[in-house]
DNA sequence: CGGGTTTGACCAGCGC
DNA sequence: GCGCTGGTCAAACCCG
């Protein structure tokens, strides 16, 4: 089910074309920022380099528009309802996952969050675990795991998009962003 | 007491 | 159809 396009591979700091993608890093970020209700998935504590990027649909609007526009991704948000699906057909959300390198697999990003699961995955020893923006109404959730081929590397999946305005400073963010930039290149 | 976490159960999709 | 797997629910529990 995880097919994911990865935009950022882990290794772009020892890649040899790591200047590739430093100039995706460079203005991705930013737009986000911009945009301050895109979403996030950045702590502050003990991350170390955000790794990369993936996202299982629309990988073209990155590259094409710079600005990762929600809207492109929101049509089919609001109606996937929590699951259960009556009659609907298999509406696949949009879904970024962000690698990034960390001791902890809560990232601080400004939102808050409310852990609703907790599910082992098949080749993996770590769980996953699923959580949901507690914001009335916003319907934004995401997934974190950690990747038991390199424990450092916590993989965070956003599904959806903010309804509301981050309910934190985002200074963190910023954080992460110069050791992103920092990182990739 | 309110909000968040834990955790087993349940359900749906998919491959065989 | 059946079993596996991912995703969600919800009751119990925890904590400030």
């Amino acid at each position: 089910m995880e097919n994911y396009t990865i935009l950022f591979p882990p290794q772009a700091s020892s890649s040899s074309s790591s200047s590739s993608y430093s100039s995706h890093l460079s203005h991705l970020p930013s737009n986000m920022l911009s945009n301050n209700q895109a979403f996030g998935s950045l702590h502050h504590n003990n991350s170390r380099g955000l790794l990369g990027l993936q996202e299982d649909v629309k990988v073209s609007s990155f590259e094409a528009h710079g600005a990762p526009q929600m809207e492109s991704f929101g049509g089919a948000e609001n109606e996937a309802k929590t699951g259960k699906k009556k009659s609907e057909k298999k509406i696949r959300r949009p879904r970024f996952a962000f690698q990034t390198r960390s001791q902890v697999d809560i990232l601080d990003d400004g939102y808050r969050w409310r852990k609703y699961g907790q599910k082992a995955v098949k080749n993996n020893k770590f769980p996953r675990s699923y959580y949901r923006c507690t914001h009335q109404g916003c319907n934004v959730k995401k997934q974190v795991q950690r990747l038991s081929k390199d424990e450092g590397i916590v993989v965070t999946t956003y599904e959806g998009m903010h309804t509301h305005p981050i309910e934190k400073s985002n200074e963190n963010f910023e954080h992460i962003l110069n050791q992103m930039q920092i990182y990739s290149s």
